[in-house]
RNA sequence: GGUCCUAUCGUCUAGUGGCCCAGGACAUGGCCCUCUCAAGGCUAAAACACGGGUUCGAAUCCCGUUGGGACCGCCA
């Protein structure tokens, strides 16, 4: 038995966040908080000719983005590097680990020689018994791998998962350079910061028999493993590029909220019964490895739009008026600097909700309110600004113009009035006040769009393609 | 090629031997609501990969086949 549960995200810097990353982090984080546990950062940057801080920038801000917060960390494996060399020292001392002088040339041409033979490329131990080091090669080390029995992986996903030894590799742990590598140093950490559950996506799996046996040489407790599937692209490959966006903070950029992604994202192998929306105490109070599926799944764009649109429709219009300023910035509808009437535009906002899928979609809905002027959809334009309702509009007009409150009710009753006195259907003129006031065919219900571009600018739009009917006419 | 994982509607999944001639969700079609577009409601079509066992009984357990995926680096 653990004292308490303590479990760590260990991204790679050598890319931004991604999706496939982020639910890894996701699982880790919730599994951490379920258990009233320790969920730690880890940034295992060794390759330090991928590593990149740029990177390591852009992982942290989509962590923070995703709101999975850290207890611990980020720790950096270059920080660390003496840790590893002390471990490393002791295996050679304890003779589990030795030093090896092919090159990598040798063994690259060696690797090729078996794979064109049909034969599985594996390392032939031959620097195993060597008495006496060779002369101007500077030797990595590698672990000295049992070779006969098996390993057994109790994995909490997988279940029993069993390896033969002699299928095992005497992996290098240090590099010629001095350097630790991976299989070693995810070890070193996981023992010397105390992991007890390794969560982590399932191509790894294959590792684990190697990384056991490093524990083993160690002489440490094996932590619990949780191996979890893949996410797969819609070509069912592995999830990159070439399928559209892949780092999280793309999202970020396309108008996403960040808890409609971690919703999506934990629902990829995870399930609660039929449940499909879940607030984070939900997820944290229900998550549990029990329920995560073991086949991989294909990512669908589609569904986690819906899920956005689903998270927009319950959003308080106030606060989605915080979160779609910088897109009305980045969109121009907003000059920078310039203030606008929360109030305000939290009532544009609720009209708004359920016909936008994402904080771009509502930004450019917003256009047609905040906008002094607005342009007219060409088609729009030619099927409803023309002779045949110019009179309706005119007289409309009229009519409103009287209006003291112009509100959404009192406007209604206006058109009610008109529609009833002209015997026309509403939607004669509704349709045509919806395009000189937006531009476009399709609004929210046409009296409240009224209210809120408010009198002025109603009649201003109103008025001026009234005139363009007009002055086209001839 | 070797090793390992995996297999329910197009996609995400429920299902842990009888409650399942398989349920929910996205997407798709139809209808309702309606000033447009949405949202919402109703509804339709849509799956247990295949073959053997085990069992009174199998989507569920076992074996095989096939398909898919991952790993086999002085990458992580």
């Amino acid at each position: 038995m653990f004292n308490s549960v303590r479990v760590r995200f260990a991204p790679s810097p050598t890319g931004h966040l991604h999706i496939g990353g982020a639910r890894t982090a996701l699982f880790n984080w919730l599994f951490a908080r379920h258990n009233d546990g320790t969920f730690l950062l880890r940034i295992e940057d060794t390759d330090r000719s991928r590593s990149t801080a740029e990177h390591i920038n852009s992982i942290i801000e989509g962590m923070e983005w995703l709101k999975m917060d850290w207890d611990e960390g980020p720790y950096r494996q270059t920080d660390r590097f003496d840790i590893y060399r002390s471990y490393a020292d002791k295996l050679m001392k304890e003779g589990k680990a030795y030093y090896c002088y092919c090159s990598p040339e040798e063994l690259e041409q060696r690797r090729k020689e078996a794979i064109s033979q049909g034969k599985t490329p594996k390392y032939d131990g031959r620097c195993r018994d060597l008495k006496e080091p060779i002369p101007d090669r500077n030797p990595s080390i590698r672990f000295w791998m049992p070779q006969e029995g098996e390993v057994t992986v109790n994995d909490l996903i997988k279940g029993k998962v069993i390896f033969d030894n002699a299928n095992l590799d005497d992996l290098i742990i240090v590099r010629s350079d001095g350097t630790p590598t991976y299989n070693f140093t995810v070890v070193v950490d996981d023992v010397d910061m105390n992991i007890t559950h390794v969560i982590r996506g399932d191509d790894h799996l294959n590792n684990t028999p190697k990384q056991i046996h490093i524990y083993n040489a160690i002489g440490y407790e094996v932590p619990f493993f949780a191996h979890l599937p893949m996410i797969l692209g819609s070509d069912k490959t592995r999830l990159s590029k070439r399928h559209g966006a892949t780092s999280v903070l793309a999202y970020k950029e396309m108008g996403y909220l960040p808890d409609a992604l971690v919703n999506y994202l934990v629902r990829l192998g995870w399930s609660h019964g039929d449940q499909e929306i879940f607030t984070r105490e939900e997820l944290i109070q229900y998550f549990s490895c029990e329920n995560v599926g073991k086949s991989s799944a294909v990512f669908n764009p589609e569904k986690l739009l819906w899920l956005n649109s689903q998270y927009i429709i319950s959003s308080r219009p106030e606060d989605l008026a915080e979160l779609v300023m910088p897109f009305l910035i980045k969109e121009g509808i907003m000059l920078e600097g310039r203030t606008i009437d929360k109030e305000w535009l939290s009532k544009a906002i609720s009209t708004l909700k359920e016909r936008s899928k994402t904080l771009v979609e509502l930004a450019n809905s917003l256009k047609y309110y905040i906008a002094d002027d607005i342009e007219y959809d060409p088609k729009a334009k030619e099927k409803f600004l023309n002779e045949k309702n110019l009179p309706n509009m005119i007289e409309l007009k009229k009519l409103l113009e009287k209006l003291d409150d112009f509100i959404a009710t009192d406007i209604e009753k206006v058109f009610i009035s008109f529609v009833e006195e002209s015997n026309i259907k509403l939607g004669n003129i509704a349709q045509p006040v919806r395009v000189a006031v937006t531009g476009r065919t399709e609004s929210p219900g046409i009296f409240d769009v009224l209210e809120v571009v408010g009198k002025e600018k109603t009649l201003k739009r109103l008025e001026k393609a009234i005139r363009m009917i007009e002055t086209s006419k001839v």
